[in-house]
DNA sequence: AGTACAATTTAAATCGTTTATTTAAACTAT
DNA sequence: ATAGTTTAAATAAACGATTTAAATTGTACT
């Protein structure tokens, strides 16, 4: 590798001072107009590399912002993601990406060496058991910190997210609507806001509907595909008999029907099922997916947005910003079938 | 937020040098043991916060290294990342991830912001048509780089990758010893290595077994469930009526399974359908996926291993490796039978 | 007491930018 | 011409760490 090329070197090749270069590239009116196109011309030529370490070591801003997650894979998060990614592209950001598979200790180390390589901000979705504290190390070193999808209690910090509890109680009034009485709810945890709030949607919209609510018929615990997939088993084993089942996200839905297909029932007739999230996927499952759209994207684009208005000093961005859900009605559910699932008994 | 705390505020309320504290929050042998534990329990004390583009300004090692893939949501670079990440975890790597969409105007602007963050090296699935300059541009300018999963022509780089062609030809000898005769290739695209290595041994496959390849069983394009799905239309009126199909991947085979089942069709007896990677998901889809595995998690790992031995100087990485893809037997191929897909006509 | 040696500590240069302040040159207006 | 403005470029001081040569202190031995 040839001696690297700095500043200082355009401007000894070009017989300027450094501070003409560095405001030439920069596009300053403090240089002339044909000193800044020969000095342009001369970086490209010799192949100069703007040193941001250097530049952000005096300016202390270093372009980059901080997104962690519980887990990039998961396709929830992944298009929360993408709307991040392409608002913060706009914007020229640099974005560092993390899982923190709810370590908190994983989580509390990216935010450090966010820290340190001088993180202008950073965006996250709590790890489970998340201490105020652990955010509060990033406000408190100058790296405003926005939530996405889960609360953290007693933590003054803009959040956005889906209304969780409304938009479940969409799902369970759209099953007691086509007839169904013994509604499981699958998947899910009590130790997030999400968890909780999912729970809550889920008991008001049977309540209203003068259902007695049996926690029985809650089988906590799957998040993912392969979560749902084993719920089939204890799904399809519960005393009451549901009819029909309101699931975590669209995996866990996914996951569950494809349990209930192979063990001879036919999802969306035996057994009507809900997800949540309304993924790419929940179009393209078979049967095709009920499902709750759950605004990724509008919370990936505004949570962005929100942090680089702040950082901006534009706006200060507060509060919980709750994104309103909607229901998405295809072939994984319809009304009540006399027999129920276990074959006219 | 309270004034920074940088080392020579360490070094001033413990009337000492900042070299001195410098040295001893690094360990060195060169301060006195006790020296050194009163740096470090006042650095904890004061919060202090190691401001790594100071230091790496001075050393020119920042400790991040970048990751480039087509698409990070895709589970096929999912699984390779994930393998990735634990290994450079271990190694107390910072590693910035981005997917390029195969615009290669994106890739380069990463990989010319890896360089301005001083990226110590850069692990990269190449976007189609990345000319071997691009690549050059990172080791010139001292970021060494590893491929993954793709090749580019003329370019001696080390490259982690599966054998696509040995793969496919694995799972297109299993068809075959089904007794399926007319087999279609669904996905893929000739614009990469990977696309014409898969191409090449479908057909070396069926040569083998003197079979004709007939170009029209080939539909190329889809590389996701999406296209898949809508493939299935295409697949299902060929008129050489195949009876099973070699996909392009996992997502591609269960897009079309469930297309094939829209259809009213039983993918797994009425049409066989091979995968390729043995995603998680493969698993547990409905019918099972037979695929083959194609060593992501062996990918990922090696590669990083190989960039990490290459900056520490332990060893230098070189050429093509090559992991050997694994047949999955599963539900969704069988034995040919007679009527075909057709339904006895 | 003087010397040698090891164990600690420190001063100062350095990394590559940015930016406030100066200086120099070129115009303007009297 | 001269003082006053504008415009253009240069100087030099940060930013916060690392590192090496040099200085200081302490110990041991003759």
């Amino acid at each position: 590798m040839a001696q690297k090329v700095k500043l200082s070197t355009i401007a000894e090749t070009l017989g300027v001072s450094t501070a003409t270069v560095s405001l030439a590239l920069r596009d300053s009116p403090l240089v002339a107009l044909s000193t800044r196109d020969r000095i342009k011309e001369q970086a490209r030529a010799l192949g100069y590399i703007y040193n941001r370490r250097a530049a952000s070591l005096r300016t202390s801003r270093s372009g980059i912002i901080g997104v962690v997650v519980h887990d990039i894979m998961n396709p929830f998060y992944g298009e929360i993601l993408k709307a991040i990614e392409s608002e913060l592209d706009r914007d020229r950001q640099t974005f560092i990406l993390s899982n923190h598979y709810d370590s908190v200790e994983k989580q509390r180390n990216f935010v450090e060496t966010l820290l340190q390589l001088g993180g202008d901000g950073v965006i996250m979705s709590p790890a489970i058991g998340t201490p105020p504290e652990d955010i509060l190390l990033a406000e408190d070193n100058g790296m405003p910190a926005i939530l996405i999808a889960r609360s953290i209690e007693g933590l003054d910090v803009p959040i956005f997210r889906g209304d969780d509890s409304y938009g479940i109680s969409l799902a369970t009034n759209h099953l007691i609507g086509l007839g169904h009485r013994v509604i499981a709810m699958v998947g899910g945890t009590d130790q997030t806001s999400t968890g909780r709030d999912r729970y809550q949607g889920y008991v008001n919209a049977l309540r209203k509907a003068n259902i007695e609510v049996d926690p029985a018929l809650r089988i906590p615990g799957p998040r993912s595909k392969q979560g749902g997939f084993e719920a089939a088993v204890n799904f399809l084993s519960l005393p009451q008999k549901p009819t029909a089942a309101v699931c975590w996200n669209d995996l866990v839905a996914i996951g569950l029907m494809n349990g209930i297909a192979r063990a001879g029932l036919i999802p969306g007739r035996d057994v009507s099922v809900t997800g949540y999230d309304d993924l790419e996927e929940a179009s393209i499952a078979t049967p095709s997916l009920t499902t709750v759209w759950n605004g990724q994207s509008e919370v990936g684009r505004s949570a962005a947005r929100a942090l680089l208005d702040k950082l901006s000093g534009s706006h200060e961005p507060d509060g919980i910003h709750l994104i309103k859900p909607e229901m998405r009605i295809r072939q994984s559910t319809g009304p009540l079938r006399h027999s129920g699932h276990d074959n006219g008994n």
